[in-house]
DNA sequence: TATGAATGAGAGTTCATTCAT
DNA sequence: TATGAATGAACTCTCATTCAT
């Protein structure tokens, strides 16, 4: 092409000049990067705005242009993380049929991968962590994760018990056996500061747990907890 | 009569009338009782000083009788919970040479009902909601609880993969193997306010691990993730 | 007698000992005469809390034991000072049935009197320089003086033309001959530091209206204005 | 080019399109009439910048092109308009050698419709309510107006007492008498919404007021109030 | 000229802690 | 012991003013 000036682009320079050109559109981001860490190191009352603006290199009464209030800046941090990840996982969990087992050991690299990176978990970390003095994050966080995830997990292991592909099993109990011990791994690593043997590798714990499962889950052995799958609440 | 029974002087019983006559000895734990409600609900930062007073039933200078400051007391409230619990549990897991999938469902019927009670899960809660704040809350669990169940159940679950009990699995695996969802299930339950099929029930939830697991530690599988124990930091 | 202190006056002393005892029931008035002199002299918003602290002495944060906020400070400063006055003055108008000018000459004195007082006039003026910003004051004082006075006084000269007392003129009209001299002394005097020949005298303003309404009210002249009274909106 | 007629561009006019062409010159004058209503309808102090600038239709820094601070801009404003008015009313004044109440029917129309225009007595009323946190605002309208039209006014009726044209009346409670009514009308109007029979009509109490003149300015009475006129300070 | 992002002093309000009673 | 009025530091949010573009 003749013409790959795009006009936000000053020089063709390498790539983040960034205090030559005080961009607008990237604010508000650099400032939620600015308080996610501050939340999840000091929690959200003990972190002042001030701090933020300091962190992401802008004065206090910058960070109003961008967000009404500090509470507001929290919950946008939760929207922003849940993106369209909970989509996409949502969907592979409602179009899979097969073997759970099959479909998760397809899933551990990427999942595990994701855990890995300090923004991702911060956010669930931080819901947990807030969600007693701010009811709306936990909200946020069930509208747009865990209400799309959850039904479609439970349905992807209920068809998989009707199939046959594993043993019965109540899919609310599934759920809890599968994520639980990715959760308490992120707990010990994150509060406690308890690292396991493999160190904060989401995908050991991860390939351990479906060795288990391997055989754990196998059709041929008894229903589970000899239950009958309900409604959840 | 010259000496009237002033209406707080209940009949000279013996002791259990906590209404009456409950005073100073009673003092620091109705007020620890009273914070662990508060904290609990709204968080340490969100939850006054005269909001604990009020609901211990006395004024908010009385509360300074007792703790000299806001962070003692929920320093006060953690130690106090993890008092003799965590050494009979460490006691048990020490003295254990068994299949641990024998002594977990001996033990699940106390556990369940243990974690059933809202004052036992608070502290654990409060501590992970609260720990970035408050470093030293974590710090004093760790102290108290983690690093004495820890080696304990790491080294039972060693000494059932050497006798050959169990297939071989890092002791830290198989430690959030089982204790992750029932961590899981008390998350979904106070944060998420979502309950599984059989209710805050975590008698269930361990039932049904514990059938994962009959089949899923057969000493007569290869060694779980490929791996061989090591030292956990 | 033998028993003399009563357990609040410490020595009987001739009257104010105003740091001896902290008087809680007193400091609301404090406050708010402060927050009048000070609200009165630079403007509301111009006024900060602490300021008015100080001046009543005490710290900033004790004016939020007694007022939420600083906009119910000026709310109650006006609801006090409306007290029983518009009351009485409207039963005295609804009771009148004579010529208007005599009970204007007997009610004089008590009138001047009050005028001059400067923590009376104070409220009105400061109504009107922030009835701008807090409509709530416009309305407080309507509610509670305007909305009771006015009636009663339009009603008192319409009864007047009736009776022949006075030559037929427009209520609402006479209301302001009135009472237009006055509010205008007061406003060239506060707000303008213009004094009459008499000085900040109310009576003499009044007075002199009086000798003037005396020959111009006379009932044997023909109606003001042409108009007859119509109803006010 | 064949199209010339930018939409902004009027066919080319001789000037008294004020929305076309509307650039330099008028922009000041524009953010002043933005000021103006702000100030009156919400007060100085809370009003802002912004708002101002918006309303005029320009951006906020802008304002600071044409006045160099926000105080500034409410002492402009009185500036502009007291401009010639006080001096051509001192001036007839100070010609006038007849009755006084001849003088002021002629006036009559002129001044109510004068009072009339929102634009006209939003001015002292924006003094009255600002004078006491811009004591600059009442020094500029008393030395503008106050102190060119108070003497002269005083003169006139001086000399209208000395040459019998009136009784004997001390000018400064002259003064009050014929504009009290009309301020305490403009108040209770814009104050207080409460509008007279006649509506926001100056002109209906102008008129009831010198029909009650008439009569009780006769020079055949004897003095008013007993008063010897004295030096006002 | 004109814009509007950015600054930073300052205001209202809260609340842990103290202390006279 | 117990109270609760009082303190004052700290925090969130606002807005007049500046300045790079």
């Amino acid at each position: 092409m003749t013409e790959p000036n795009a006009p936000d682009q000053p020089p063709p320079q390498t790539e983040a000049a960034p205090k030559f050109r005080r961009r607008k559109e990237a604010r508000p981001d650099e400032l939620l990067d600015a308080a996610l860490a501050l939340f999840t190191e000091k929690g959200f009352d003990r972190t002042r705005v001030e701090d933020i603006a300091r962190r992401a290199g802008v004065s206090k009464g910058a960070v109003y242009l961008y967000f009404p209030s500090k509470d507001a800046m929290i919950e946008a941090l939760v929207d922003r993380a849940v993106g369209g990840v909970a989509q996409s996982v949502a969907a592979r969990l409602n179009d899979f049929n097969g073997d759970p087992r099959v479909l998760l050991r397809s899933l551990l690299p990427m999942v595990a991968a994701k855990l890995a990176d300090p923004k991702v978990i911060a956010v669930p970390r931080l819901v947990v962590q807030e969600a007693g003095g701010h009811p709306r994050l936990a909200a946020i966080y069930r509208a747009r994760v865990i209400d799309h995830v959850l039904p479609a997990a439970r349905g992807m292991f209920a068809r998989a018990v009707e199939a046959g592909h594993i043993r019965a099993i109540d899919p609310d109990l599934a759920l809890r056996l599968v994520m639980g011990p990715l959760a308490l791994h992120a707990i010990m690593d994150q509060v406690f500061d308890i690292h396991a043997s493999g160190g904060t590798d989401f995908a050991a714990v991860f390939d351990g747990l479906l060795d288990i499962l391997d055989a754990g889950l196998d059709p041929a052995l008894p229903p589970v907890g000899g239950a009958t799958p309900r409604k959840e609440s």
